[in-house]
DNA sequence: ATAATTAAGGACAAAAATATCCTTTATTTT
DNA sequence: AAAATAAAGGATATTTTTGTCCTTAATTAT
């Protein structure tokens, strides 16, 4: 459904909301180890979900690494999509037409409607808060200990 | 969600289906140019669907061309994923995760869940005949004349 | 100030997907 | 039999995606 890329970028802002927070970021290290993708990609990826204001906080230097202000935790995980400039493929057609639409349909596209909708639906309403919350109910991470 | 690979199979495939009988074949010109596709990956790929008694029937020479039996008008799409080698992103994880399972769910599992399912279904239960149908019915293709 | 740490960024490499071209094979028509 | 037609198949090119490595910049600790 996802290029690799996108697949990182979920799977590093989940596990960044899980076990981070501004008093304990986490490096590219453990990151990368901890969601099994090669690091120095997932750096590049991280670069991007962090450019401009963007999803992911980062400090430079010692004590620094990537976190989640309480901002962004609240944000729809179609957000990251939109970084990842795939957002597209929600409310893409199936078979990859151009023009189709509710006036010009494909074959597919009664068929594929309503799958289509939830899709969207569910990337729009589903926050990276969410997913960690679901996560951590089931799996609990070793989450640092508060001072 | 799909390779272009793949869309141009369905896409192909389907065109054949609505215009094309043992008597009336198509050439590669003809549906590559209907279909919008690269004339000569189209080739390769309606190869691939045409392999070992596969979804597509093919005749060298002159009146030869591509159609569709009625036999295969009946398969589900699914098959043409199949022979693409993507049926696997049906049932695949968002997250991209190998052992995503009810036992070891990915954080998106539950919320993911019951799209999968339908995607699943939806595949597997259509036919290429029901969407060449179904297109028939809005947009109606000029069909050869019975002799 | 200097050294150490960590992300940012640029350049490059490898692999996969997409696409084109040319030759060969099968089939039909002349 | 020869010529023409159309798919099959091989080789190669291009583009995109994925991945690595090294230098630079920012920040902290010594």
């Amino acid at each position: 459904m996802f290029s690799k890329a996108t697949e990182y970028a979920l799977r590093a802002t989940i596990y960044i909301a899980r076990k981070s927070s501004e008093e304990n970021k986490l490096g590219i290290e453990e990151i990368a180890k901890a969601i099994n993708s090669p690091k120095s990609f997932t750096a590049k990826i991280l670069q991007k979900l962090t450019a401009n204001n963007g999803i992911i906080s980062s400090v430079r230097g010692p004590g620094g690494g990537f976190y989640l202000s309480s901002k962004a935790q609240k944000r729809p995980v179609r957000d990251i999509l939109h970084v990842m400039e795939e957002d597209g493929v929600l409310g893409k057609c199936v078979l990859g037409l151009k023009k189709c639409s509710e006036a010009m349909p494909c074959p597919m596209h009664a068929e594929y409607k309503g799958i289509k909708q939830q899709l969207i639906q569910l990337f729009e309403h589903t926050t990276i808060q969410q997913l960690a919350h679901d996560a951590d109910k089931i799996i609990p991470l070793n989450k640092p200990a508060r001072h």
